[in-house]
DNA sequence: CAGGATCCACGTCGATACTG
DNA sequence: CAGTATCGACGTGGATCCTG
């Protein structure tokens, strides 16, 4: 609320602090990417390559994947590897921690599968109120 | 992969299969929407008013504090309750379900705190390749 | 096969002003 | 106090075309 808690955010920021450097910002900032638990959760499965993740998720766009696959590789979630055959394959492995990742998320996509009955029963209720 | 996968996806639709109704990304779409958890982690000290929340959270806007509690209020996570008082106030609770999104959270939320130093260096070392 | 580059439509969000 | 309404900036992402 800027307006009116604008000196507090004034004070953080002289004392050095950002809120949006927090690591669970950082994080759930990563997990709202739209593609990249999808991918992940994909590459549980094993290994692949560039298409066969495409072909895996047939909504994504190839600008989207190159993209997200190099956001994850940047932050060590995958690994990249690239085989110098002809025509070129790469292929993309879940890292230690990515897997550590998907591991952190399994409480939640129990939540999500246990839960989203209950979320649309709510969002019926709402509608007609 | 639309350009070489769109015959599946195709089939998906024409069998009235949506990949974007799927639960795990509906949830996580929530989880993404930059708010919310910040709000409910907020609620989760006990009820709060509006600018109670707008306070804790500085660099949230009016507009989106209102949007993301009416969303949260819809599908069910966070109880509304307006007191008649002069001027009005109004008093946001964590529902149950709320409650337990938060708890399916929990590992996410150690797995960010812990690994964030990780994800840190892997991007050091990647800026460096 | 695995991308890179470009263009543009769209939705999201912040800032601002106003209300019961 | 607790919003609503409106506008404009910005970022995200899809479509398309091109390359080693």
């Amino acid at each position: 609320m800027r307006d009116v808690q604008q000196n507090r955010l004034d004070e953080w920021k002289a004392q050095g602090f950002d809120p949006t450097a927090c690591p669970v910002r950082q994080v759930l900032d990563h997990v709202a990417a739209k593609w990249t638990m999808l991918i992940l959760l994909e590459l549980a499965n094993g290994p692949a390559r560039f298409n066969a993740l495409g072909r895996a998720l047939p909504d994504i766009s190839k600008r989207m994947l190159t993209q997200t696959l190099r956001d994850l590789e940047r932050d060590g979630l995958v690994t990249r590897e690239v085989f110098p055959t002809k025509p070129p394959s790469v292929e993309y492995t879940l890292s230690p921690m990515g897997q550590s990742l998907l591991s952190a998320m399994d409480g939640l996509f129990d939540w999500a599968n246990d839960n989203f009955d209950h979320i649309k029963q709510a969002r019926d209720v709402y509608a007609q109120g």
